[in-house]
DNA sequence: CCTTGACCTTCCCATCATGGGAAGGCCCAT
DNA sequence: ATGGGCCTTCCCATGATGGGAAGGTCAAGG
């Protein structure tokens, strides 16, 4: 099949395959004369798996080590999981950071009047940040 | 004051400093005759703004517009609060897709021995996804 | 047989915010 | 006057992805 069904049936743009194949995280595929890329079921597989590893938010640094523990038919599953559970706290720790940064907005934004008047702790908060809080 | 120094005040790279010069989001400060730039203690002040805001996770083209009512005078609070809430609702958001990446990647994990053996739920969850997810 | 349109190829550029580093100029204290 | 620590501009890199141009290919239908 060509690089379009590929993308089709992996659920990775065609753009990002050649991308994957240039930067070595899957191996280039067989070419037509034309220098059509021809791809495999099994590549179809592996894309997807690729997809899958992106849609948890795995870097494609961590992706390529993925996939390499998957093809290594003797790897322990202690290290598959040491990776995941790495990358949990990864995730976790930005989702944190994130909500973080959302409860102290909102707290600014609860004494905001939100109306016609200019008064408002959002911006003042922001003007009033400490001189040196890095050297105090 | 010199760049450095502003830098070490605000809390602000003085890369980044020129860098939000040449896109327009503060505004050029004066230069001596050897084209040194030469800060305020304003400057300053509008640099830990910008601090403040991106570290509550504004876009610089968010915090331009927080920037610019920050200055008008004549704003309405209303119009602070409703840019708060907005970014208010993505930051909730990515918390909340970062949060259920791990919490499927936890669970898939809850079921991977973490031992020698190769078996690993993770991996196979990876593999296994199905063949025309957006067809089907 | 030729045209048309849908596919494929490579190559370059853009995003977003930031850092690294080179090459050269400036300023001040010793 | 020399050295070290500033400053200047300019170019390049990151990570993952998309956009688009210019050109080649393939299959179907007239």
């Amino acid at each position: 099949m060509n690089i379009g069904e590929a993308s089709a049936r992996s659920g990775v743009s065609a753009k990002m395959i050649r991308y994957y194949e240039s930067i070595g995280l899957i191996t280039p595929p067989a070419r037509t004369a034309a220098q059509y890329r021809v791809y495999a079921d099994d590549d179809v597989h592996t894309l997807r798996f690729v997809r899958r590893a992106r849609d948890l938010g795995f870097s494609l640094e961590e992706t390529r080590e993925l996939l390499a523990l998957w093809r290594d038919r003797g790897r322990a599953s202690a290290d598959v999981k040491a990776l995941a559970m790495a990358h949990i706290r990864d995730l976790e720790a930005k989702a944190a950071e994130l909500q973080a940064m959302a409860d102290t907005l909102r707290h600014l934004a609860a004494h905001c009047h939100g109306d016609h008047r200019p008064d408002c702790p959002i911006l003042s908060d922001f003007a009033a940040q400490p001189l040196l809080p890095a050297k105090a």
